[in-house]
DNA sequence: GTGCAATATTTGAATGTTCAACATCGTAGG
DNA sequence: CCTACGATGTTGAACATTCAAATATTGCAC
């Protein structure tokens, strides 16, 4: 990129901000990410992998549906799939209406998994979020995170 | 789901907040390392660093220190470093006052490096972020982060 | 029907991240 | 001194993520 002729640097407020809100992102997502793989050995994708699929109808789900509900790559979705599998919480199966499609199945096993998971993460969640927001601040949040999220997705 | 007996689930209002939240944060990091990749060859961590170094007395710091001002760990910190290195944006010498340290220097190359590539990342911060933010949002989104990253830091 | 662009997904290579193990140095106590 | 322990960093292996390329199938134009 040529360097524009005027690029509107961030302000001090601003950068405090902007700094603030990615460092936090950061830690959130590997607090997470090291509660779930030290007491359920699994990530934070697989985790939410999985409750995608416990939540769709009849434990299921098209490869592309499943990236797009959680905003991954084909290809990480992929991945995280075949990688799941192997440890036997999914199966994939040649969609039957498409046969270039795939679909992920949650296994009983991945249920259990998620269950045991579930409780443990949600903990973690409120422990770093909920229990430190005021009510007002976590209606701020959601209203803040929508607008962005609604940008974003143009 | 199961019900756990002691969870406390989230509510469907926290749910919804968690996860537009959870998505906007990787889909902000997502956008920003794939716009630095893509217009100056460095991730967003890489960018980070250089950030940092530039605006450290003599350009440079204790590998420690980067990694703490950074939040990462000090491996993440020492592969990306070497990284760097490789790429000449950076150089490590021991430490004169302990043995055991290194200092990284930001070198002329990695500065000229940072400059070409700040007005592009800039923009994109504003295009994703502040361009969609009210400016009492701004604020509360800056109040929000600040509440968690204290909690966060114990 | 045939050919061809679009769609759905996978694969492999490069890079990034984490964890555990290791090496080295500093320092406080005996 | 010197010994043991804590602090500072690095390394290697396992896993995750991304990009580009490959594969397979569908739907459409003709």
């Amino acid at each position: 990129m040529a360097v524009e002729a005027d690029v509107e640097w961030l302000s001090a407020d601003e950068q405090a901000t902007w700094r603030a809100f990615n460092t936090v992102c950061r830690l959130i997502e590997g607090g997470l990410d090291r509660q779930l793989t030290k007491d359920s050995g699994m990530s934070h994708a697989h985790y939410a992998t999985l409750v995608a699929l416990s939540e769709a109808e009849g434990q299921r789900a098209r490869m592309g549906d499943l990236a797009a509900f959680l905003q991954f790559s084909p290809s990480r979705m992929s991945h995280a799939v075949r990688r799941m599998e192997r440890d036997g919480w999914v199966v994939r199966r040649s969609c039957v209406t498409d046969g270039r499609g795939q679909e992920a199945f949650l296994t009983p096993e991945g249920r259990r998994a998620l269950e045991a998971a579930a409780p443990g993460h949600v903990a973690e969640v409120r422990r770093m979020v909920f229990d430190r927001l005021a009510p007002d601040q976590q209606h701020q949040l959601r209203s803040i995170a929508s607008t962005l999220l609604d940008a974003i997705a143009e």
